[in-house]
DNA sequence: TAACTGACTCGGC
DNA sequence: AGCCGAGCCAGTT
């Protein structure tokens, strides 16, 4: 105990977020994201408590493949609906089939009405 | 230890 | 209206 440490760090002070990293958090918030729907890299880093954090979002991806438990990453996109992520899937096409698989209309890499299929998950899973 | 990267976002021109 | 640059956060090397 005592560690004497200066104890910063626990700035997030979030609701849970606790012992788990980051992007242990991030992955657990896309594996929430219903089916048929998808969210951006901000909504998720906010939902987290850090807004700008929506590069570190996009970078915990990056370390989503091979998880165990499978991580919808096809259904997160940027903010402008655009699949920025499809170039790391292994095929470029393999994001925009997973989306047409959930019925969810992709053109041009950008999905179509994407406000109205969007899921925010500070409006579905806040606390 | 320090520096860089990166699947983003916002603002300004 | 579209294009460009800077900022931010956490993890990796």
């Amino acid at each position: 105990m005592n560690s004497t440490k200066k104890g910063a760090k626990n700035e997030l002070s979030a609701k849970q977020a606790a012992q788990y990293s980051f992007f242990e958090n991030v992955w657990d918030v896309v594996r929430q994201i219903p089916k048929g729907r998808v969210t951006s890299y901000g909504a998720i880093a906010a939902y987290l408590g850090t807004p700008k954090a929506a590069r570190t979002v996009g970078y915990a991806m990056n370390a989503c493949h091979g998880l165990k438990p499978k991580v919808p990453a096809h259904r997160v996109v940027n903010r402008n609906g655009l699949l920025s992520g499809r170039h790391h899937f292994g095929s470029p096409h393999a994001m925009q089939y997973l989306l047409e698989k959930e019925k969810i209309a992709v053109a041009n890499n950008q999905v179509i009405d994407f406000k109205s299929l969007f899921w925010d998950p500070c409006a579905e899973l806040r606390a």
